[in-house]
RNA sequence: CGGGGCGUAGCGCAGCCUGGUUAGCGCGCCUGCCUUGGGAGCAGGAGGUCGCAGGUUCAAAUCCUGCCGCCCCGACCA
């Protein structure tokens, strides 16, 4: 390709409205431009690399006994009543009515399609296994789309679905879509981690989550230094308390006047005590039902945990005046003493003696307070977020607290979905039995994004060479010099013979721009053709990665190209291989 | 949806508070000269419904009201 004939337009200074390095650089390396919120058009070059980690999905699925096909966008209502999730879903799934009145939506994802079509199609154990997969636009009204391409409400995915006969068939395709899963990502040249995951709207019993490394992440990755225990935070499971106290006396229940004292800190300050002696009392809407949650004064509720436990669709924090309405009690001074609506316990909380609640009544909190004496609890469990002073609930060992982008997650999903589809297909014994089923996701325009965020400096992009747009660009610093360009031109004709992708820069631009432009868009070997040529018959070679510069003959230039690029390309692939 | 902010040339911004004639600046774009190994220099030029709709006023980018769009902080997810 030629630069001069590329829509290729980078920017010298950054749009406001990029907040996080990956949307920037996107922005400024012309690889996408925003049409509206949440919604982005892939340039040339943007397109070209999410051709790449397509490509890289392609092969590895293929190679994992998975088949594409390609499923509509527009999807029918009447599926998503059938698996009920017309009601649960929310209004992140944006639906319309055709001309002829009839109930649409936009598929976020595919479950309802792919088991209806299963469920017409396959009737026999014996042709079990499949597993399908597309790579497809998908939309979602995201409430709040951010960060380019990182959270956009159309995005680009890889959605696939497995359907076995038995549990346990299941259960091996799931390891080899997490074996895949990893192969993907190792050959994106990303550093990541699988992580115990929770199942989320999509539902089923199990799931790991595949996480790229990176500060801009918007989860919490809880991971374990001495063993492979590795989490999200909204999953990652807190062990039990040691029962401390036994023998500490009870002491009598005392109300205390705590005069405009509300947060944590300043009652503790107040009478003299640590957080970890007083239990805060939180008031949850599941559902739309009240429900108080205790948690002790230094830690926080894990509101996913919660809901797992209630079974509810969908829990959220009331605010000041939902408490007040509720419980009739200003917030800061609530307490489980006398409260009418349920309350619900974290573990720590049933191991703690003589704490310090609210007194469910304006500056006056209670002390002294025990369980079971002074209240009951319908339920104590694992409620709260694991923290680093917390070890880990497999090995004991310590535990490290990082953020991740989320970038692949894979649920067994059993039989929820044939379930409610009446998905069937007769056994051995000429018994229906319902499809245990699989899902598998990549967000394919996300993983783009991820790897920016993994790898770039303050001149731009630095693409890992299975990604990048291109793998070498040749910039022909003097275009209007006939013997420069000659070269040039020759050079780029012979990479292309060889099947390289390369880009010659033959604009008729001064040099400076054209190296900006060059790291900029992050392109792995960068080919300099100059004045310097004239003089000793050499050109420079440089990686843009780690910078180091060679200076050679054309004939030897081209032998260490290609096979520079050959090795490293064979490289992240063969390590797959073992 | 709640809270905060922004909307003036393709991009980045000033002007608005305190209304007043041709609405500015930098970058980019076009023409010419010059320059050519890290986003040069000189000269000339094109480009604007000041987000939209009302209102106040002799007069509105500027003041008022409503609407729209976008960004940031919270709940959602690949």
């Amino acid at each position: 390709m030629r630069y001069s004939e590329l829509l290729l337009p980078t920017l010298k200074e950054t749009p406001t409205e990029a907040e996080v390095v990956s949307h920037r650089l996107l922005l400024r390396a012309g690889f996408v431009r925003k049409l509206s919120s949440g919604v982005y058009t892939y340039l040339p070059l943007g397109l070209a690399v999410i051709r790449k980690v397509e490509q890289i999905v392609r092969e590895e699925m293929n190679k994992a006994g998975a088949q594409e096909l390609l499923m509509p966008m527009v999807q029918p209502s009447d599926l998503w009543k059938e698996s009920g999730r017309w009601e649960k879903y929310g209004p992140e799934l944006l639906r319309f009515t055709d001309r002829h009145e009839r109930e649409s939506c936009l598929g976020p994802t595919h479950e309802e399609v792919i088991t209806d079509l299963v469920r017409r199609e396959i009737h026999s154990y014996r042709n079990l296994p499949v597993n399908l997969y597309q790579i497809q636009t998908k939309f979602r009204d995201e409430i709040r789309p951010r960060f380019g391409l990182m959270r956009g409400r159309e995005f680009i995915m890889k959605d696939g679905y497995s359907f076995d006969a038995t549990e346990k068939g299941a259960e091996i395709t799931y390891q080899k879509m997490y074996d895949a899963y990893h192969r993907i990502f190792k050959r994106c040249g990303l550093s990541f981690r699988a992580v115990e995951a929770d199942t989320g709207t999509i539902g089923g019993s199990f799931s790991h989550e595949f996480m790229v490394l990176a500060e801009t992440g918007e989860d919490t990755l809880v991971i374990c230094r001495s063993c492979a225990y590795a989490a999200n935070m909204e999953k990652a499971a807190v062990q039990p308390p040691e029962k401390t106290g036994e023998d500490v006396e009870l002491l009598p229940l005392q109300k205390v006047e705590t005069p405009g004292k509300k947060k944590v800190e300043v009652v503790c300050g107040f009478l003299g005590i640590s957080p970890r002696e007083l239990v805060k009392t939180m008031v949850y809407l599941a559902d739309g039902d009240p429900v108080a949650v205790l948690v002790r004064g230094d830690h926080e509720v894990q509101p996913v945990k919660l809901k797992n436990m209630l079974g509810a669709v969908d829990v959220e924090l009331a605010d000041e005046k939902q408490v007040f309405d509720i419980t009739g009690v200003p917030s800061g001074y609530l307490g489980p003493i006398g409260l009418k609506i349920p309350v619900a316990a974290d573990q720590a909380v049933s191991a703690m003696v003589n704490f310090t609640v609210g007194a469910n009544e304006k500056n006056y909190h209670m002390q002294n307070v025990n369980l079971p004496r002074d209240f009951k609890v319908f339920q104590a469990a694992d409620l709260r977020q694991v923290t680093e002073d917390d070890r880990c609930p497999s090995c004991g060992g310590v535990l490290e607290l990082t953020k991740g982008i989320e970038v692949g997650h894979i649920f067994k999903l059993g039989d929820s979905y044939s379930r409610a589809l009446k998905a069937t297909f007769q056994d051995s014994n000429s018994e229906e039995q319902n499809f245990v089923m699989g899902c598998y996701g990549i967000g394919v325009s996300r993983t783009v994004a991820a790897s920016i965020e993994q790898n770039h400096d303050e001149n731009g992009i630095i693409f890992p060479l299975p990604l990048a747009p291109f793998q070498a660009i040749i910039l022909n610093l003097d275009p209007k010099t006939e013997e420069i360009s000659t070269a040039a031109e020759s050079f780029y004709r012979q990479l292309q013979q060889k099947g390289l992708e390369v880009l010659l820069d033959d604009r008729d631009e001064r040099p400076g721009i054209k190296f900006k432009d060059a790291d900029l868009i992050g392109i792995p070997y960068r080919i300099t053709i100059g004045k310097r040529f004239l003089q000793g018959a050499e050109v420079e070679i440089r990686s843009r990665a780690n910078g180091k510069t060679l200076s050679l003959s054309l004939d030897k230039a081209m032998a260490e190209i290609v096979s520079s690029i050959s090795n490293e390309m064979s490289a992240t692939q063969e390590s797959e291989a073992k």
